[in-house]
DNA sequence: ACCTGAACACCGTTCAAGT
DNA sequence: ACCTGAACACCGTTCAAGT
């Protein structure tokens, strides 16, 4: 008997009851499996559980099927990522608050645009790890927008706005290298569910003695741990658009 | 026989030769493992072949031993990758660029620092995701700065010329998603090789036609493919550096 | 003291067979 | 047309047994 060999700790053995009663969502009783609900369903398993826990197998179970199916509608566990990502990306799209007309300039459009990602990035901060790191299609498909589609709303926006080509694809740059850099920090600080079995010693004071050769680290403890993350991001947002009207000043002098 | 059942991109099935011969480094023969050696060895593996390809078996071979032995040093495959991130962190404790003295303030510093973890992200390509995605300790350990010790240093460094400890505290959060944001986006741009197994279609152009409806694309496609990653670097930590200076100021003012 | 072999409970994936 | 069962080659992990 080797069966509780497994430390209760391990991908596998995680994500308990949820991942293994087939909870076959209401209504979707005997509806054939498509892709659309697949990759839904593979984003709110990764919600839920991590994407550690995220298996063929269980998956299936979850929508009420054996995992061999999948392979239907995705023709791998990699495709299957690489779906999850783009159909959290695709949210953005629906996001009333990043297209709602009349929009007044660049700057309000690079304004709703990072809101809307960083609102999907704190929807899905399971998920965000996987939009920031997978490899892009293209080098310069730069996450975290990561379609040809946005990069081309984002280029014309900028261009339409007075950037030259060159002012706009820097701006591109440092506008992604922003977004990925302060999202993943704040989606990485709440805490994915990784190892969400032990709910106790959750936002707890570090253990005793750990901070001892560390005294500004001590001292410093309490502001450290406040959660500034919307004003910094705000903060951040604002510098980063002062930063790019200057070099669009350098682009039209130039 | 479904023998070859295993598609060739598989995880599993990468790697192959590098990884099933037991390639025992020339002199390490008997010499018994130690945790150091382990890490090590995972570091070089990963960089070669991808975190994808790295299980506990294959790098038990890699080092000339089963892979359960490996047990004997790390306490599970999760405990390793812990491991390996803590190892390249630790690199930049022997980088003689970034501790050289004399400084000349904490500008100085910084810039270092950068320097030196930006050649650490280099370096390790394949590693960095890891170092900035695994959870951090406490929450405000922030990647890629993963330890109390970088955090203590650079907390002295600043608290000691002249930032009150609100502004040093504000200085390292928009320096540490500085460092993420820009080394994440350059290390995904140079491809960790990650789907090794096409060195073809690499630096290609994307197949015609994929441009179509992105004209801005199109037109700027030779522009966005520059890799402009290094003078980006340096200007974006010009900016932030600015940018902490007149946090310093205010602090002095406040 | 350190490593191996055998064993177990999983996995991803294919394919022929069922409905 | 869509799903299942059985099968295969792997995995992580434990533990008794070998040297």
């Amino acid at each position: 008997m080797v069966d509780d060999a497994q430390d209760p700790d391990t991908p596998q053995a995680r994500g308990g009851a949820a991942a293994t009663i087939p909870t076959t969502p209401p209504g979707a009783g005997r509806r054939p499996l498509d892709r659309r609900r697949v990759l839904g369903a593979a984003v709110s398993f990764i919600d839920e559980h991590g994407i550690e826990a995220l298996t063929m197998r269980r998956l299936g179970n979850h929508l009420g099927v054996e995992g061999m199916a999948l392979y239907r509608h995705v023709s791998s566990r990699e495709g299957l990522l690489d779906g999850v990502v783009e159909t959290v990306v695709d949210e953005l799209y629906g996001d009333p608050d990043v297209f709602l007309e009349p929009r007044h300039g660049w700057q309000d459009y690079l304004q709703r645009l990072a809101h809307g990602v960083r609102r999907l990035a704190l929807a899905h901060p399971a998920v965000f790890p996987l939009v920031a790191t997978r490899p892009p299609a293209a080098p310069w498909v730069r996450p975290p927008l990561r379609s040809l589609r946005w990069l081309e709303s984002f280029l014309d926006a900028l261009t339409g706005s007075g950037f030259s080509d060159g002012a706009a694809v820097a701006a591109y740059r440092a506008y992604t290298g922003f977004l990925l850099g302060h999202l993943l920090l704040e989606v990485s600080a709440r805490g994915v569910p990784i190892s969400s079995h032990d709910e106790e010693a959750d936002a707890a004071s570090p253990p005793a003695g750990a901070l001892d050769g560390y005294p500004h680290v001590r001292r410093l403890e309490p502001l450290l741990s406040e959660d500034e993350s919307a004003a910094e991001f705000e903060e951040a947002l604002e510098e980063l658009l002062e930063r790019l009207e200057r070099i669009l000043r350098e682009s039209r002098r130039g």
